[in-house]
DNA sequence: GCAAAAGTGTTGTCCTTACACCCATGC
DNA sequence: GCATGGGTGTAAGGACAACACTTTTGC
């Protein structure tokens, strides 16, 4: 129901003050919750914290905090990201609003939920408040509040975006082996992929850089390292199409 | 800045009275705007109204309202649509969230946008308030607020879903020729497309029906016309690749 | 009969897939 | 020397792109 204050002006039908009418809106709490990737031992990965929340006390949590007055979204997800786990300078980008009217036992609460992918080893956690820890995304089937369904929805996403970009990049080292390539490929989208079918692809993108360095402390013989040409692919971005598997 | 009440018990450390913690978040002014597609004389419209708000009174506005407290906010978008236009039982999909804090000159208010497909023969407009009327998406350089920015994001979101899905059927007539669809993928993904890789392609996916029924009062000869088999596709919608051109 | 668009097949090219052997290293 | 995974090539099949002529209708 708006309030008089935003009625339009009597005369000309229009409305005038702007800072009545936004008043005269309901407003609503509005969270952003981080679904942050990263990739170790072949596996898929998710950092979460202990819920601080009494019903919640058992389960894991996605790093979320309120928005603040002044900031975007997209801001409020970096600021949550760099105050729980010290990071900066990761990519994030926003997959989905979550509305449910009782996704929050406490009221209405709306989020906005982010991704990012990161490289666990480059990031140490230098914070480990409330348990933030990595998880086995694979492993969890009970989440606080609904984020296992924004874990889900997140996922999905993942699983969509590194077949049409490649995203998957960030969740490795600077340098890499193709091997481990395949590995994330083969964990994120859960499929197996043919070794040689998949080198063909990456080079033909021509987006690898071979080092000259070699793996180390491998017992067998090592793979050479690759590192990705990030400048190469944002210049060929339009006409990228795609990875198809 | 959390308020005293939803400072976490002293002995557990774990916060209880969920509805005091929601008190204590910072609120703010969220709306939903609709941006609704259709085609007509091959050409991408989309329904707008004039903005009854005095800045904006030169401009265009997409169909948007804010959030009641009891409703998720694809509820709103459909709330929107039907109040504004009409219209009941249409595609629905969530976009994107637009949060930029300047996006609004009253305030602080974040809208998600939300997208819809239909054909316009089939719903007539029954209300026109606010000079409610279909506009060349590609015509369009200036509107209220943000609103263009959200119509670009939506384009692009169309775009592409087009692609990986047949949505494009929704904008057509229940029965329509191959040229309609063609000119319809033409015009949305402003590219030309050759006539028989065309026929060729839609044929394999083996999800037309073809009515029997042939063109009327068209001067050359009559194209047959086709159905889109909803049911099918929803069966095969696991197995489903996309489309590429 | 002519204008306008519908309808139809083939061929070459490229991309994808499936598949097997030798090579370099650590132990 | 053997176990382990790295590195490579080829052939067949399928998808895509390019292309021209005949058919049907209205006028």
């Amino acid at each position: 129901m708006q309030k008089a204050a935003a009625i339009p002006n009597s005369s000309t039908g229009l409305i005038k003050d702007m800072d009545l009418l936004v008043e005269s809106y309901p407003k609503v709490a509005l969270t952003v919750d981080c679904v942050i990737f990263g990739f170790e031992d072949n596996k898929l990965k998710v950092l979460l914290i202990r819920s601080d929340i009494d019903m919640y006390k058992d389960e894991w949590s996605l790093l979320g905090d309120f928005a603040k007055e002044s900031e975007s979204l997209e801001e409020a997800a970096y600021r949550v990201l760099r105050q729980r786990t010290g990071m900066q300078n990761v990519y994030l980008d926003q997959v989905h609003t979550f509305s449910n009217p009782n996704r929050h036992p406490g009221g209405r609460v709306i989020t906005v939920a982010y991704c990012s992918l990161l490289n666990i080893r480059h990031h140490q956690l230098q914070i480990t408040d409330n348990e933030l820890h990595w998880h086995n995304v694979n492993d969890l089937d009970s989440m606080a509040f609904d984020h296992l369904e924004i874990l889900t929805k997140c996922y999905s996403w993942l699983q969509k975006r590194i077949q049409e970009h490649p995203l998957g990049f960030n969740l490795l080292p600077e340098k890499f082996s193709l091997r481990e390539l395949q590995n994330l490929y083969e964990a994120i989208l859960n499929v197996e992929l043919d070794r040689r079918n998949f080198r063909k692809k990456f080079f033909s993108m021509d987006f690898l850089i071979d080092t000259g360095e070699l793996e180390e402390d491998v017992k067998h013989r090592p793979g050479k390292l690759y590192q990705f040409n990030f400048e190469k692919y944002e210049k060929n971005k339009r006409k990228w199409v795609g990875i198809d598997f």
